[in-house]
DNA sequence: TCTGGGGTCCTAGGACCC
DNA sequence: TCTGGGGTCCTAGGACCC
């Protein structure tokens, strides 16, 4: 039997976990550069005008008139609050697959409790209690049917109270039958409209579909979803997090730019900040990809976007050499005259370190494993960017994100403590 | 009239997830 | 004026190998 378990509203509860004045209050959290809403709490999903995604000046109206509470989001506490929660799972079963910051699977079989809904219920208050962010909880024979199990127990909230377990054929049936195609996980909303049209609407009925029409319209990705929903494990469970395929960043500007060199001082940043994940999993890469585009949803600006891929002479992960292979790459692709918003990089052809091949031919110094991990030692003592590379520069950075609201990083900072100064009784 | 058989690697594009 | 970011997996088709 497998657990899954799910934080409700994650981004917004954190941060109403430190501010208790918020409780009951509608919180939304914004995208970077306070651009959409990604994350609303109950309160907030309840005012209709609000939903996810949503460009925040669209409804800013809205958010005032109702009194929301924005944020702008703050990763820093959100992944630290996820890894609370994830060391709270680990104490139920030794093995837990972290799927996303906000939910694990947790491998419950063979569990000696009185019952998997007590166990269910157990850990959902013991994250409560310790962390005060609220869980669903849902527990069956695979990964697709917890993940129905879990949207079971928020959706029919009065009588499941977080926990919902599917752990008989009628439950099963009865769960199939309640959940509409579209929500279960793995079809998306292609699938779904093509389900539509041949008159397939909810989970039950498409588990009724005969199989050589699933692999047909839906490859081996759809038969192994209908063979979980029949109760027949086919996804498998991965404990160790696989390392990164691709390794990429791409952040909307602060404003948009012109000025070629302001563009590679970000580029540079992004691809310090890429580099050093590659390095923290012995890794290096064969092909850095650069991409920049204006603001596709202009109509008065002048569109161009472009991207480049370049095969580096040798598979590395040393900061310098990708930041000047990055200035050369982006270069090629830059024209004046226009209003960017965006740059991206992105790593690829990632492999161990210790099969990196020599090259010939290659320049000295390509790849200065002892520069970057003293660069990296010192990074993690002294706090990000201690160190950085000139080419990033030094002055105001044009480029960076927008946070207005950004709440304290809690905990992570000494100097951003909760205070308490009043206590109301 | 008839032209082998068994593979690998790479890429672009599609679909999906949070 | 203002519209997010970071991933995974699969398939088909081309190019190539012996």
């Amino acid at each position: 039997m497998i657990a899954l378990v799910d934080c409700n509203s994650f981004y917004a509860t954190c941060e109403q976990v430190f501010r208790p004045d918020l409780w009951g209050t509608p919180v939304v959290v914004l995208s970077n550069n306070d651009g959409c809403v990604i994350a609303a709490n109950k309160e907030a999903k309840a005012i209709s005008e609000i939903s996810m995604f949503e460009p925040v000046f669209k409804i800013k109206k809205q958010l005032i008139a109702n009194k929301v509470t924005l944020f702008s989001s703050n990763y820093t506490l959100y992944g630290e609050m996820s890894q609370r929660v994830m060391n709270i799972l680990s104490t139920f079963s030794p093995q837990v697959e972290i799927y996303s910051i906000d939910e694990a699977f947790v491998d419950v079989s063979g569990m000696k409790y009185r019952s998997l809904n007590n166990l269910g219920h157990q850990i959902k208050d013991r994250i409560y209690q310790y962390t005060g962010l609220p869980v669903g909880v849902g527990i069956a024979p695979t990964k697709v049917l917890a993940k129905l199990a879990n949207k079971i127990s928020k959706k029919k909230v009065s009588e499941n109270k977080g926990v919902f377990v599917i752990d008989s054929e009628e439950k099963r049936i009865e769960a199939l039958k309640w959940a509409d195609v579209k929500t279960v996980w793995g079809i998306g909303s292609k699938h779904a409209k093509r389900l539509k049209n041949i008159g397939i609407f909810t989970a039950y009925e498409f588990t009724q579909l005969p199989e050589e029409w699933i692999r047909k319209n839906m490859s081996v990705v759809g038969v192994r979803i209908w063979n979980e929903l029949k109760g027949i494990p086919s996804i498998e469970f991965k404990t160790m997090p696989k390392p990164k395929q691709g390794i990429g960043t791409a952040k909307s500007f602060g404003k948009k730019l012109e000025d070629l060199g302001m563009i590679q001082e970000a580029c540079s940043y992004y691809i310090s900040e890429v580099s050093e994940v590659l390095r923290s999993q012995n890794s290096c890469a064969t092909y850095l990809q650069i991409f920049l585009h204006t603001n596709y949803f202009s109509d008065r600006d002048k569109q161009y976007s472009n991207s480049i891929t370049v095969t580096l002479s040798i598979p590395t992960s040393d900061t310098f050499t990708l930041i000047s292979e990055a200035k050369k790459a982006l270069n090629a692709i830059y024209k004046p005259g226009y209003r960017f918003k965006k740059v991206g990089v992105c790593l690829s052809g990632i492999i161990p370190k210790e099969y990196v091949q020599g090259n010939l031919f290659a320049p000295p110094h390509y790849n200065n494993n002892k520069l970057m991990s003293v660069f990296d030692t010192i990074n993690q003592k002294y706090g990000k960017s201690t160190l950085f590379s000139g080419l990033v520069g030094t002055r105001v950075k044009e480029w960076e994100l927008i946070k207005e609201d950004r709440s304290p990083r809690y905990t992570t900072q000494w100097g951003e403590l909760l205070e308490v100064t009043s206590v109301r009784f």
